[in-house]
RNA sequence: CGCGGGAUGGAGCAGCCAGGUAGCUCGUCAGGCUCAUAACCUGAAGGUCGCAGGUUCAAAUCCUGCUCCCGCAACCA
């Protein structure tokens, strides 16, 4: 069982281009998976609990819980548009959720894992938490935007995290895969080096924070984030979940076969993931072999500069799809970025790339192809001949590029993946060119030849169909209805073999599946 | 001496971990084709891979130093 998930969103607010490049990613992943002939469950959901999302809904007058209902259909409505396929979601407020938290602190507090200790420090009333030295002003004092600010101490739950780093440390030394990409890994483990063993606070008193899950065995406390939004990824799984619960088998899903893979942002590497939640996993009993593999994505900035809300520069993925359609904006989130790197992110390359690569080179030779078809055979295809040099080149093309697809989505690179199918789209606009079908057409003695490289690039098409079906489902079972071969999107990797398209096919009629986006001038 | 990333033809990127004639997309110029979504194909111009050293028969790729840009700075309880 390939078991992967995402990071749960924040509803705080309405989702943006990082959280849908994220899904998408996810998604591309989960579906090649499938493709691929494995069992997959793919979880994705919200975080609902917190502080900020306390704040908001007071000011705003509601109740937290249906606060977060609402942002929740945002994500919910925008995974829909995507396509997002997951298995599973998960919010935090689910009472199958808490029960698992909850489960996890009375078991990692029996085993003396959990501490209270007094902390003192100064405290802004207004906005309600500590500050640090880092909260200080170039004078070394605590700015205006505190409020008042008054020096208080308060008992909290602690996790003795420093029990657990030099574990980490070893087991992240020795994990070739651990982390990637590679670089993430030296960083992490710079942050372990660096910091001195310190434990985990991980409960915040009720007066303070109410919106959160209760610490069962001191019901003073709700616990704070790591020790609810981390243990989404088991307690969506089934850990320790009931029978009738409607939860995942915990047993067949997070395994050292197949270990489970997180997709992060870079952003919570250091530390939410990259230590807490791996020192909490080892504290509740998971070995090496069942460490989840981290897989750390990068950011899609904006004209060279970090997305955010004071820059105002937010990118509405909402808005993209609904002008762009929602092909080319899950073409584009997975294709102009490298697995774990930052990118920029650029509309008019969206365009550009979605009218290149999808419209004109995939699109037009699924049209052209099928056109031609239907005008010089009736639509029929057939093997016609024996094969020629030309022949067997495009065949060794799809079965190379069909190799070096497969290779790069499982390193989780979307990017070369769609390279390399864009590779034998592109060999078969060359063979169409070279082999000149429609001058073939002209004389009736080539009929044999004819039918040959008809099939060629129909069978090329049908091979493509499958291929697209991680990044663009909707457009592989467009393709396979005008090749009238509606169950290719049935098929797996390994039902792919040269004579897909059966002698004797009838072909249906081609229109255009990835109509230009037509841009205004500039 | 805080940490990490980046600097590659006009633009945007890959390659670097596992050294061996510098690759992709767009753009530009020229040509071809006409089955097709004014799509497709071919050819050309354009880079001594941030700078300076070093290792090596050989360095974009390894090592050292430097410059500039970006992000982060876990204990925020």
């Amino acid at each position: 069982m390939f078991y992967i998930t995402t990071a749960i969103d924040y509803t705080n607010g309405a989702p943006h281009i990082g959280h849908a490049y994220e899904k998408v990613l996810a998604d591309v992943l989960a579906r090649y998976r499938r493709l691929r002939g494995d069992d997959v469950q793919f979880l994705t959901g919200v975080d609902q609990h917190g502080q900020k999302v306390q704040q908001t809904a007071e000011r705003l007058g509601i109740d937290p819980a249906e606060f977060v209902r609402g942002i929740t259909t945002k994500f919910t409505d925008l995974w829909s548009t995507l396509g997002i396929s997951h298995d599973g979601w998960a919010e935090t407020t689910d009472p199958r959720h808490k029960a698992c938290v909850q489960a996890i602190l009375q078991a990692l507090k029996d085993q003396g894992q959990l501490y209270k200790k007094t902390h003192r420090g100064h405290y802004s009333v207004r906005q309600e938490q500590f500050l640090t030295d880092r909260d200080r002003d170039a004078s070394g004092a605590f700015g205006a935007e505190w409020g008042e600010v008054v020096e208080i101490e308060e008992e909290n739950w602690y996790f003795k995290l420093s029990e657990h780093t030099d574990w980490l440390r070893g087991y992240l030394k020795q994990s070739a895969d651990a982390v990637l990409p590679v670089f993430r890994k030296s960083e992490l483990l710079n942050a372990l080096d660096r910091n001195p063993g310190t434990d985990l606070c991980i409960s915040r008193p009720k007066d303070r924070l109410h919106w959160g899950i209760e610490i069962p065995f001191d019901t003073g406390f709700v616990t704070y984030v790591w020790f609810d939004a981390l243990i989404n990824y088991v307690s969506f799984a089934g850990f320790r979940a009931q029978p009738d619960a409607g939860l995942p088998d915990f047993s067949k899903l997070w395994t050292a076969d197949e270990r489970p893979v997180h997709v992060i942002g870079k952003d919570i590497l250091v530390p939410a993931h990259g230590i807490y939640w791996l020192c909490m996993l080892h504290a509740l009993g998971f070995g090496d072999a069942v460490m989840p593999r981290l897989i750390v994505h990068g950011w899609w900035n904006i004209r060279g500069e970090k997305m955010s809300k004071s820059l105002g520069n937010i990118i509405d993925p909402d808005e993209l799809a609904a002008r762009f359609g929602t092909a080319a904006l899950r073409y584009y989130l997975v294709r102009d970025i490298v697995t774990g790197k930052d990118a920029d992110f650029d509309a008019e390359r969206l365009v550009m790339l979605y009218n290149t690569e999808l419209a004109n080179e995939l699109g037009n030779l699924c049209n052209r192809a099928l056109n031609m078809s239907r005008r010089y055979t009736g639509g029929v295809v057939s093997r016609g001949g024996p094969f020629d040099d030309a022949d067997l080149a495009l065949q060794s093309s799809l079965f190379d590029s069909t190799a070096a697809y497969k290779s790069a989505m499982d390193q989780f690179d979307v990017a070369a993946a769609l390279e390399a199918f864009g590779s034998h789209v592109h060999h078969c606009n060359v063979y169409a060119e070279r082999m000149k079908p429609w001058e073939l057409a002209k004389d009736s003695a080539n009929q044999e030849r004819l039918a040959t490289v008809l099939q060629h690039l129909v069978e090329s098409l049908a091979h493509a169909a499958v291929l697209l079906g991680p990044v663009l489902p909707e457009a592989s079972s467009m393709i396979a209805e005008q090749l009238a071969l509606p169950q290719l999107t049935g098929l797996q990797l390994p039902d792919l073999h040269w004579g897909l398209v059966a002698e004797g096919h009838q072909v249906g009629s081609p229109s255009p599946i990835f109509p230009k986006i037509l841009t205004p001038e500039a």
